[in-house]
DNA sequence: TCAAATTAGTTTCATTCGTAACTTTTTTGG
DNA sequence: CCAAAAAAGTTACGAATGAAACTAATTTGA
């Protein structure tokens, strides 16, 4: 995201749905031909969708949009943790946006990396990258989140031994941890992490602030936070002291 | 499809992947706007996307784009196949455009149905139906077709004991039988036929003048073919002499 | 430091788009 | 059998689109 008014595009949009390109274009003080061209550009990233007259998000339950919330960290935080992953490595990852652009950012610019994933939004989102294998855990499908669940995550899972697990959460609070909000998808996580050396979950500062209903109870494993630099600093301190480590973006 | 002129649209799309607009109007002696609104209706079902000024299939190694070849044969060979599911039945779908849209039929028709399948493409496709169940098989990820194959396909499997599995083909001959293109899907048609009573091939009739390379080797199973009446007579006689049930649609 | 090159944005224009109001054709039921 | 309703198609029009040529701003490197 190289302009500030892609990134305020995008926020009119996470408030509205939808918008007209002459309103957009009235709002932001430039051309209609120059709105579309941002547009074209966003839309090529998936972030939005245009029709006729209009730009908007897609649909409501769909990955890509919630994608387009926090955009620029999600994109810090994809980059931080592809990082972790080396050429030839095969890498455990969940269902969410981090998660997602995380899996897009190794698949480009990593060789030979093999990803496993309960996500079919993700095996869809990286299907044009040609150096990346992909496997998908088997499972109940669910339709909003586009990702696996049940018994079958498990054994599945058992197939493989891996260093890192990627995963995404919906917030934390300091009794709980992190938490999800669904049961299903947590226990599938739960699934993931027990196959994993270490678990990396990727999240914004933001979701520190409030927790779901589905504790996640990690506790078994090691855990690493990779978030963005707003984290608070006394929530720092109250990971450091249950032995999860911080990573920033 | 009510309309003849949406059927000469899609004929036109197959041989050109892309027209346009006026052409059309011209092509077929209607106005724009008429065109316009056949070309919405396409968009609806999947089968076209819209682009300004023309109209175009889906990417090429889409199944979307090889559903608008033939589609009337195949909506109604779908129809048959759903007419085999009661309510409440779980059934093994294999990946293919022709069990892609019996999936969908299925889904739209019954209630309380489970549909568990190799294909992420069917998955996503029937989407947003609500009266029905998706189970993903897990295994490795073929990016062009969007299915899973591999030994994971088994495991999974052997979950279930149905009475139907439905699937496609992509030719046949006396010698080798029914044949697919790649030996990985053929491994997954096999292991998923291994746990149903019934095995049922979806697949219009030009497929019967010419086989694949690789064969589906089901000669295990019971198994009958659902078919367009375009079946020639002797290929009719050849299936029946070996013992494989004839379905016409 | 300054000129060339790249990038960002605008204006213009012919084309395409969607909507609405209107006409023709087909269906349908008394 | 025929009148009313529904469906299919057209015309007309203002708004949106993409492409191209142009201008302004920014980067870059000699």
């Amino acid at each position: 995201m190289k302009k500030k008014r892609e990134k305020e595009i995008l926020s009119l949009l996470v408030e509205r749905r939808k918008v007209e390109v002459t309103e957009l274009s009235e709002l932001l003080g430039v051309s209609q031909v120059t709105i579309r061209k941002d547009l074209d550009e966003l839309e090529k990233m998936h972030l939005i969708k245009r029709v006729h007259g209009f730009a908007q998000l897609s649909s409501e339950d769909d990955i890509n949009s919630r994608l387009a919330w926090h955009y620029e960290e999600k994109t810090k935080i994809a980059e931080k943790a592809a990082e972790l992953i080396s050429d030839g490595d095969t890498v455990f990852i969940e269902n969410g946006s981090c998660c997602a652009l995380a899996a897009l950012t190794i698949a480009k610019t990593k060789k030979n990396v093999t990803i496993v994933t309960n996500s079919a939004f993700i095996a869809g989102y990286v299907r044009n990258e040609p150096n990346v294998q992909v496997v998908l855990l088997g499972g109940i499908y669910q339709k909003e989140s586009q990702c696996l669940v049940g018994p079958m995550i498990r054994d599945n899972a058992m197939n493989y031994n891996v260093k890192y697990c990627l995963i995404g959460t919906d917030g934390w609070n300091e009794r709980i941890g992190f938490t999800n909000k669904d049961q299903m998808r947590a226990q599938a996580v739960r699934d993931m992490s027990a196959s994993a050396e270490q678990v990396v979950i990727l999240t914004e500062s933001d979701k520190f602030s409030s927790a779901g209903t589905v504790p996640l109870n990690l506790s078994g494993c090691k855990t690493a936070v990779l978030t963005d630099p707003d984290i608070p600093e006394d929530v720092r301190e109250k990971l450091t002291a249950k032995d999860i480590g911080i990573m920033i973006a």
